[in-house]
DNA sequence: CTCGTTGCAAAGGATTTGCACAAGT
DNA sequence: ACTTGTGCAAATCCTTTGCAACGAG
């Protein structure tokens, strides 16, 4: 402490790059940094977002880009991808696994403690061999609001 | 027992179309009977499946009616659909509940006892009031297969 | 007959790909 | 310099929609 330290994880995504023989470019570092500060980030909205940070002139990464990237930073560990439903991949920066919860009426998205799912993911291992990928799930139901408001009809 | 029962739930099928003033058409009982047979469904496979039964001459139903009975079927709750990652919405029949397992190497799939999640529900239900849609749900990780597989790199 | 359904073709939205040029190292 | 990365445009893939003809009730 005590260092001016960003939040992003710029040292990681340099060191991995370089550890590839890759090249660490604006694109790279602004499409981390877009998913780093969107909650629930698609492509869309990171596309969105840098087009915004850039502003009506400036230049942003192409949409391509956008999705180079993100599979890059995932194969590098970085970044992580749920689908969430339909055609909506959800990008989150990899440090701290969540667990998805997707209310099916209102579409509302939360994070919830992985811990969750230990019992689950034990049984699973234990019955069927199979190792659960925490950070990539997601649990589609009701919400407490949207429960109560059909329960009412 | 002693009827000859059809395997295919038609009846149900015909009682909620009527119900509806909705109407029995032949291409709304192939596509019923190709969820049923298929295992884990997809718009695609179930298109290609009718295509086959028709036989190369033979009329098979168009792609947007297979998707619109989809639709249809899922509303009077004779289906159920699951995202299994990108763009393949899987469809099932109703009855069983399942949990569907998907390995993110071989992109395996396969069915679950879904009382594995029981543990997990019960605490999202009391600590977030969110009721887990369980026949939706969709768990990726690692099958044994692919886990050893990787172990020994 | 009447209105829900279908097929066909075209529209849409999201993601990927080929390629020449730009840019890290 | 060498090779990877980017932008652009076109190509795909999957799904939806408009509309005239069709067919179940």
């Amino acid at each position: 402490m005590g260092h001016d330290h960003v939040a992003t994880p710029e040292e990681p995504l340099a060191e991995r790059l370089r550890a590839r023989g890759l090249r660490l470019t604006a694109q790279r570092r602004r499409v981390l940094a877009a998913v780093t500060a969107l909650e629930h980030a698609t492509p869309d909205s990171i596309g969105a977002r840098l087009r915004e940070e850039a502003g009506p002139d400036g230049p942003a990464p192409d949409t391509s880009t956008v999705y180079r990237n993100l599979e890059l930073l995932e194969r590098l560990g970085l970044v992580w991808h749920t689908h969430l439903g339909k055609g909506a991949p959800v990008y989150h920066v990899a440090e701290h696994p969540h667990l998805h919860v997707v209310c099916s009426s209102c579409g509302d998205v939360s994070s919830v403690d992985p811990g969750i799912l230990d019992g689950a993911a034990e049984r699973l291992a234990a019955e069927h061999g199979f190792t659960v990928d925490v950070g990539h799930v997601a649990l589609t139901g009701a919400c407490r609001a949207c429960r109560q408001r059909s329960e009412s009809s």
